[in-house]
DNA sequence: ACCTTATGACAACACCGTTGACCTGTGAAG
DNA sequence: CTTCACAGGTCAACGGTGTTGTCATAAGGT
């Protein structure tokens, strides 16, 4: 065995499949990602995805060391389709949310690779990319150095944690999901007052609530939050 | 096959196994969650658990209905831990503080186990004690009841999503963990200011920042903006 | 036209969750 | 005490998974 994955640069030999495929690292990480948005997440395994490339399974290992490495593919394939779009307006709390936003988005639409890459560093140009955009927002704003990197390590890494918990959700088999509804609406709606006053008086909220994401929610309160400190700064600064 | 998990209170024979182990709901609970503290997160498997247990794999399935169920019964005792010793002071914010770094450090402690429960609703008596909990100290701040539902989905979420994404980080290999370390250190500190002005500026900063958890900063943010939240409200009803 | 070798295919391995059928000892009832 | 229903442990099997050692072959430089 001992080196299975040739780097893309070294490629040269087209050889098609048995099916007549020719592969390519794209061409497989493209379709990986079709497989996701057309069968949920659950539904993507090396198997499946020779299948659905008309490849034997294994020969995929000559493009990927293992799953993890494809997932991380896909990963960075997202990141840029995420920010691809992008342009800033001038308003800092409109561009944070819609970047924000649209991080949450892109995590959402590919769950599997959301989950797997929420906590990695990857140094890389879209990665890059993304970071001085995010603090060059920021510092425009007129956030001081020291505060600028604390919020942006915290608007980061909320958008990371939300899109990969919001993904592990949607990536749940859809029995799973339906038992969720279920346990909202039939245990927490259906509490005494007399031993949980709270929930009984909140029920109606809570079901209605608790289905969807709250990751909007917690956006607008990150950027509240932000304005107040602001408005801090430039008093002290003034002051 | 029709009803193979029979419900604890209708449990009478108490027959050991082969290996004269006496098999519990709560046994296997247990052993669930010191296999994952030992092995990683990755070595829980119904097969291994068995081993674990000194049980036949198939045994499992008279206690939990498949491996999910056994998941959300380890959640429900994550959570139970976390909240076991808390007490309310009646200072809402410096209690949700308490509350939320509780959950937090329950998560960090017990890493590859939150990040599997992290997204899951259990419905099962520790949670149903924490939800009360939270709503009560929301409600007794103000907080009218869409508004408090609102929150609480967030702050809870926010808590979850944290802890999960920074037990991830942590229960990386080593190598991968000082590999970050080295990227922030090396890629971020290094971008020359003509290309990547806004991260050359803050590059200190940066580097000293990204290694620690945001959650701690996030929360703060988080209790500002409720309390923001807080102040219009009562405006509102006042004037 | 030849030869190297990149790359696809195959078969096998060791796992996984889950279930239907079987067996056995417990514990309550008589 | 004995009886005996059945809770609960065991076994074997099914169809899935990721991964790898080996082999075959056609692509492409010479």
């Amino acid at each position: 065995m001992s080196e299975r994955v040739v780097p893309p640069a070294a490629r040269r030999r087209r050889r098609p499949t048995k099916q007549g495929v020719v592969l390519s690292a794209e061409l497989i990480v493209a379709t990986a990602l079709r497989l996701i948005e057309e069968h949920g997440s659950e539904a993507l395994s090396v198997r499946r995805l020779g299948r659905a490339l008309g490849a034997d399974p294994s020969s995929l290992y000559r493009y990927f060391r293992h799953t993890d490495d494809l997932m991380l593919a896909v990963a960075d394939e997202l990141i840029g389709r995420s920010m691809r779009s992008w342009r800033p307006t001038g308003d800092w709390p409109a561009d944070l949310r819609d970047l924000g936003l649209r991080m949450h988005a892109g995590a959402l639409a590919h769950p599997r690779a959301a989950v797997l890459s929420a906590h990695r560093v990857t140094g890389r140009a879209q990665e890059i990319q993304a970071v001085e955009t995010i603090l060059g927002v920021l510092r425009r704003a007129g956030f001081p150095d020291p505060e600028a990197v604390r919020i942006y390590h915290a608007f980061v890494d909320q958008a990371l944690a939300f899109g990969a918990l919001d993904s592990a959700g949607t990536a749940l088999p859809r029995a799973a999901r339906e038992a969720e509804a279920q346990v909202w609406r039939d245990t927490y709606g259906r509490l005494p007052a007399a031993t949980h006053p709270h929930i009984a008086a909140t029920s109606r909220h809570l079901v209605a609530t608790m289905r969807a994401s709250s990751y909007p929610a917690a956006l607008e309160l990150f950027l509240t939050a932000a304005r107040t400190r602001l408005d801090h700064v430039r008093a002290d600064g003034a002051g």
